[in-house]
DNA sequence: TAAATAATTTAAGTGAGCTTAAATTAATTA
DNA sequence: TAATTAATTTAAGCTCACTTAAATTATTTA
């Protein structure tokens, strides 16, 4: 038995639309490793508490009450990563499975009390924002997946979005993290993958590790 | 529904026989505030994985495994109480609800580094011992219940049993801290109250509340 | 020691959140 | 546009952790 909650329901649907725009069923049923069946069930009881719209073969959509509650999921769980990781001195591929666990037991006011003590930071270690307790979400760089970014140029790395531990333990050791410029050096067409340099080392990245990498471009 | 854990059962065991040598279906059933009806399914269950033994009318008792995992979750709960009001500075009467939900939510790495920046504590904001990794429990100064004490002696709050958040503000807001030293002026036998002296303050305290303060004797 | 009381168990049933398999419906492709 | 493919729903069924009510068993008390 799984017994996922509501709360990653809604948390599953925000974020695929932040990312791709658009959910469905079975977009949800992937992301939490359940049959679509489950899926189908859940998102009736959704529309019926009106936490979200839906139609079939158009998407789900988050009603107000719905997206509220998705952010204030959100806000815990990166409020938490960033504890964990800047007053606990858990490692940066560590965080997200972490704060995964704690995101649902944690009430309102200690969230508010351990966002106090980061001194209300406006992103997390992976650079996505956390948004404050009125739900309002701070304003992100302009970013692109690297594959998009041009041979010769550069770009700021700000954000990650896969987050899984295997994934940021090779950026880790790799020396990819937040904040580091890197330049593409030449793209491979055949594969989609792609040569840049970091730290002056030049690293080969297949595309599904770069299509997770978002930059800044710059001059 | 309630959908108390496993792991749950085993807290209110261990603690109940910590606290009053023996515990019955029907004490578990009150703690956790569910039906006895329940608590023979979960008893069966637990019995049958070789967590305790029981048998009717003579009590609960834990085997070595399910000690251990009471253990594990008692020092999960008392790091976290200990954290909370040291490094994140939630009020002491309300620590105890915030780590019941994240005591079941934190992998014991976690535990291990929240330990480290406390620098090892061997005992929670309550006064009760938290285990050691490897399942010792620190040594207590030998304690009474307050209303054990005699008229005219003396003694230091060592350890408070009741975590209730109505009982702690109460004796938060009567200055009846942990490491206090208290004196007894005089007890009511008619109803067992009694009267003691704090910071040069006269207290009344019914027995519900003195039986639940623990007192090491001083001269 | 029999009757009263208290503790415990059994029996039947509930709701949540899943599962698989089959059926239906919509979108895509030849 | 018909056939194929993909998405979605329905149906039936499972487990878990409960519930209440009734029955049983042990302990206590008169």
């Amino acid at each position: 038995m799984t017994n996922i909650s509501k709360e990653d329901y809604l948390r599953v649907i925000y974020k695929g639309i932040e990312e791709t725009g658009v959910v469905n069923p079975t977009m949800v049923a992937v992301h939490l490793n359940i049959s679509n069946a489950a899926v189908t069930d859940m998102i009736k009881k959704l529309k019926r508490e009106k936490y979200v719209s839906y139609n079939p073969y158009k998407g789900i959509q988050l009603l107000q009450k719905g997206k509220m509650e998705a952010i204030r999921l959100v806000r815990r769980h990166r409020i938490w990563e960033t504890f964990l990781y800047q007053i606990v001195g858990i490692p940066w591929y560590e965080i997200d499975e972490e704060a995964e666990n704690l995101e649902h037991s944690s009430s309102d006011n200690l969230i508010d009390h351990l966002e106090r003590i980061l001194n209300y930071p406006e992103f997390d270690p992976h650079g996505h924002p956390i948004p404050k307790k009125d739900g309002k979400i701070p304003r992100q760089k302009k970013c692109f997946p690297l594959d998009q970014i041009k041979i010769g140029n550069s770009g700021i790395i700000q954000k990650v979005n896969d987050h899984s531990k295997e994934f940021l333990f090779y950026l880790f050791n790799s020396g990819l993290l937040i904040r580091k410029k890197i330049k593409v050096i030449d793209k491979r067409n055949f594969d989609g993958s792609i040569i840049i340099s970091v730290d002056n080392k030049e690293l080969v990245l297949s595309d599904k590790i770069s299509k997770n990498i978002f930059v800044e471009k710059i001059k």
